[in-house]
RNA sequence: GCCGAUGUGGCGGAAUUGGUAGACGCGCAGGAUUCAAAAUCCUGUAUCUUCACGGAUGUGUCGGUUCGAUUCCGACCAUCGGUACCA
């Protein structure tokens, strides 16, 4: 075969490594299992499968993992690199609605497209470990892993308020709600009390904080997730009301500026305000409690920065000052600045070091007493307030202090007199875990009949969905499971008939939160997975994905992984030891003066500029999502029709590092098509045979042009090997096609070692190619276990380089020179060389860099 | 507002510890081949200036350190992403 056909290249090998399983990987007690190899488990974060299949911006951090994949196969590791779907939740289930059809049938056939497009890429997935989160057999062992938690206390029932979203009819997590809006389909959302299945997460927050500090992740995701959990240290302070011996206890990050309060202020929602003394002036509040509570969350938050407020005409005394003070009673007021479920819902206010208690005190005319001056000894201002740390002042005792100091010692002293305590809040709040939908896991519990929950027995699991003609969710928020009511009532139990099941279902990131464990024994019918299985694989080496799961996916997986190694089911406290987020694909587009988009076959080239065919007037091209509303997706299939998919893995390659967005551009790819082609011909002369000197072995000394190939191919080879350092193979294929320009001139002069090597070094990126050329020159063996080629440095020196002469640092003169000449000759030869130069200055100074350059200082 | 990331030719992007800015590829221009086209091959391609040799400018902007800065430091600007009364 002389001329390159990718079709039937790729559709040979293809067969071949489904039938010989090259990636397959195996566990200790299977059947050729080599104790010897180290353990590789590289993961991607699993699809969900989607109706409009996956597009080249999905493939690219596919084709990613699996480069490293198969290097890390040839470096002799036992590689796991699985592939599932992620196919229970919402998105699913809208998907099935909008088809009509139920959404088994709509998951079963997007999983095949999405199994037969995987497969078109010439990914090596062990695709005997598939799995399917929506299929019994897996969500047997959620179930099973949820009780778990339920058996350490981290799963209650509680009416709360609770994200409620009425166009998809179900509650949300706090994770699931950006700006008031659904995560998935951007619908308004409102704050509901409602009766829901939470997950104790704010049990595991300190850790989940703390262990940050242990995985290699990026910066930007931990930053991410530390901000999520919200870790605040203070003090909690309690104010006496005036005239009763209630308290009023606020939560501070500042005890250090106890001193300041002029006003303690509620939240609307805090149940306190119904019970202060009243007078004259409380129906003024009541409405202003209405009024707040009747806004929705949207407009609270619209309204930021707009202060209101109303005086209670109820007064709290000061923990710390006695009756003489003039601040001693500090009056009480309701505000929506401050919010219900945080800390206490109260505050005390101290507009002199806070920011919206200052705006609080503008817009109220309230007194600002200002504690803190500053430690360079500034007067304070009082026209802003000052938030940083300094020394106080009209603080009795702790006058002078620094703020340090003072908030340890004003915190021991409240705890002596009996008014507070340390204390330490996290803004992360329980996980809202129940849904009403139909399309995800049970709950594993019953309830009787005075509400008492009853964990099902593992011999129950798994509690399957019921088979229901109408899924669709109700109205009234009921979930649609309580349509069924046998089921329900547990017809199909007689010896439970006095229980009821739970009619909510799980939400989506259930499956995720343990998949990439099961991966590592998918088969097990006996449990979740064994604990061989665990203590081998241990945790996923390398985690790769979009960065958009920062604190939902990648926060629920950490939590329920901490509580099975509490109860010593894994050996290792974090799921995932390096996390690396792939860049997205964009796509082209373009735009007329007015940002109205323009189809891109009505725009054409005119010299550097584009301009609209219709209208001839010029159009903006710029860089956008892929997305199918702008008709800008590209599929990966219709690329690997038209120029196969060695080509289309090495032009995603080739695009940029890994990590970075990257536009899609089809005439970019012509680069990468011609490269296949000619890499192909490297190995054929004129007439379409190998090259007959490809049989011959290497010569025990280089010399000629068989040494220009090895200088060249060892170059490649150390760029090639670098880039996996940083995941920059954009850079692999360059020196790919550097090494190609170069040899390609000398190519009948490659002897069978070189062309081994470089056939080798190319597998990762193009395996088909690779392949095919490693049989064609005579090769039998697997390339997947071939050992993976490394350069020599004798090679990569050359006799001679480009000397730089530069005066003042500015470029003069470039000079062939022999590499190792001593620094007092090259100083010679660059004074010689600049001669004209030079005339008539003073050299003040001579650096010299040897094998580099000579730069001359002159005045 | 706060936090994070990123700014290099017409475009995607390269540049060890500070040491030739623009590798590689696309695009574009010219040429070879061809009846012609496609494909292929060769040459050129940061900007300004010069017939040319050469010279000047140039890695978002302004400044600093240095013999020498895309790289280090300071201030600012722009774009993208995250987050938002968290006391």
């Amino acid at each position: 075969m002389s001329e390159y056909n990718h079709t039937k290249i790729e559709k040979k090998w293809q067969q071949k490594w489904e039938q010989d399983k090259p990636s397959k990987a195996l566990n200790p007690g299977d059947e050729g299992f080599d104790d010897t190899k180290p353990s590789y488990y590289i993961l991607d974060m699993f699809p969900y499968p989607s109706g409009s299949g996956l597009h080249v911006g999905h493939a690219s951090g596919y084709i990613g993992t699996d480069i490293i994949a198969r290097k890390k196969r040839m470096e002799g590791f036992n590689v796991l690199h699985p592939m599932g779907w992620d196919a229970f939740g919402l998105p699913a289930e809208q998907y099935a609605i909008q088809k009509g059809q139920h959404p088994r049938k709509t998951t079963d056939l997007n999983s095949d497209n999405f199994r037969k497009q995987l497969k078109l890429l010439g990914l090596s997935y062990d695709w005997d470990r598939e799995i399917d989160t929506s299929k019994p057999d897996y969500y047997k062992w959620t179930q099973w892993l949820f009780l778990k938690l339920y058996e350490k206390g981290l799963v209650y029932k509680k009416n709360v308020p609770v994200w409620w979203c009425d166009e998809l009819r179900t509650v949300l997590a706090n994770e699931e709600v950006i700006d008031g809006r659904s995560e998935r389909g951007n619908h308004p959302c409102e704050r509901r009390p409602m009766t829901q299945w939470i997950l104790k997460i704010t049990a595991y927050a300190e850790r989940l904080l703390d262990d940050l500090k242990h995985i290699d992740w990026p910066y930007g995701i931990k930053k991410q997730q530390q901000d999520w959990i919200g870790k605040s240290i203070g003090a909690e302070v309690d104010f006496t009301i005036e005239g009763t011996k209630e308290k009023i206890r606020v939560f501070t990050t500042r005890p250090d500026t106890l001193f300041g309060v002029t006003a303690l202020v509620l939240a609307p929602e805090n149940p306190l305000s119904k019970t202060l003394p009243t007078t004259p002036q409380a129906p003024e509040c009541e409405e202003y409690i209405k009024a707040a509570m009747s806004k929705s969350e949207r407009d609270r938050k619209a309204e930021t920065k707009q202060m209101t407020g109303a005086f209670t005409g109820a007064y709290v005394t000061h923990p710390l000052l006695d009756e003489t003070s003039p601040h001693y009673k500090i009056p009480i007021y309701i505000a929506d600045y401050v919010i219900a479920d945080y800390g206490t819902g109260a505050v005390m206010s101290v507009p002199a070091h806070d920011e919206r208690d200052f705006l609080f005190a503008k817009t109220l005319n309230l007194p600002i007493l200002p504690v803190i001056i500053p430690r360079d000894g500034e007067e304070p201002d009082l026209d802003s307030c000052f938030t940083d740390e300094g020394v106080l002042v009209n603080s009795g005792k702790y006058s002078m202090y620094p703020t340090e100091k003072a908030r340890v010692d004003i915190t021991s002293e409240l705890v002596l007199k009996n008014s507070g305590n340390a204390k330490t809040t996290y803004k992360i709040r329980d996980w809202v875990f129940s849904r009403q939908r139909y399309w995800g896991e049970p709950f594993p519990l019953y309830l009787d009949k005075n509400d008492n929950i009853i964990p099902a027995n593992l011999k129950d699991l798994p509690v399957e969905l019921p088979p229901m003609e109408d899924f669709t969710p109700s109205a009234d928020g009921s979930a649609p499971l309580n349509r069924a009511q046998d089921w329900i009532n547990l017809k199909d139990k007689p010896e439970l008939k006095d229980l009821k099941r739970v009619a909510d279902t799980m939400p989506g990131w259930a499956g995720s939160c343990w998949y990439f464990l099961r991966f590592m024994d998918p088969h097990n019918t006996k449990g979740a997975f064994s604990n061989t299985a665990v203590n081998y694989w241990k945790q996923v080496d390398l985690y790769v994905g979009g960065a958009s799961h920062a604190v939902m996916h990648l926060l629920y997986a950490r939590f329920w992984h901490k509580v099975f190694f509490d109860f010593g089911l894994v050996p290792e406290p974090e799921p995932f030891k390096k996390l690396f987020n792939q860049g997205m694909v964009t796509a082209f587009a373009f735009r007329d003066k007015t940002k109205r988009l323009v189809p891109s076959d009505d725009v054409e080239k005119s010299g550097q500029n584009y301009i609209q065919k219709s209208t001839k007037e010029p159009v903006e091209h710029f860089v956008t999502k892929m997305a199918k509303s702008l008709n800008n997706v590209v599929n990966p299939d219709d690329v690997i029709k038209d120029h196969g998919c060695d080509t289309l893995r090495l032009y995603e390659t080739f695009m940029g590092p890994l990590d970075i967005d990257k536009p899609w551009s089809d005439d970019g790819i012509s680069g990468c098509v011609r490269f296949i082609k000619r890499f192909w011909h490297l190995f054929y002369d004129d007439s379409g045979q190998i090259l007959k000197n490809l049989s011959s072995p290497p010569p025990t000394e280089y010399k000629g042009d068989e040494l220009t190939i090895e200088r060249a191919l060892n170059v490649c080879l150390k760029r090639t090997n670098e880039s996996f350092d940083g995941f920059n193979f954009n850079t692999a294929i360059a020196a790919f096609m550097e090494m190609l320009n170069e040899v390609s001139k000398h190519k009948a002069s490659i002897n069978s070692s070189q062309a081994q090597r470089l056939i080798k070094a190319l597998f990762p990126f193009a395996p088909h190619i690779a392949s095919e050329l490693w049989e064609s020159t005579g090769n039998t063996t697997q390339l997947d276990f071939e050992p993976w080629p490394k350069h020599i440095d004798k090679y990569l020196q050359k006799d001679t380089y480009e000397l730089v002469i530069s005066i003042n640092g500015k470029v003069r003169k470039k000079l062939p020179t022999a590499i190792n000449t001593p620094k007092d000759q090259l100083e010679a030869l660059a004074k010689s060389a600049l001669e004209d130069k030079l005339e008539g200055v003073t050299i003040r100074k001579c650096i010299v860099v040897p094998n580099k350059l000579v730069n001359f200082v002159v005045s």
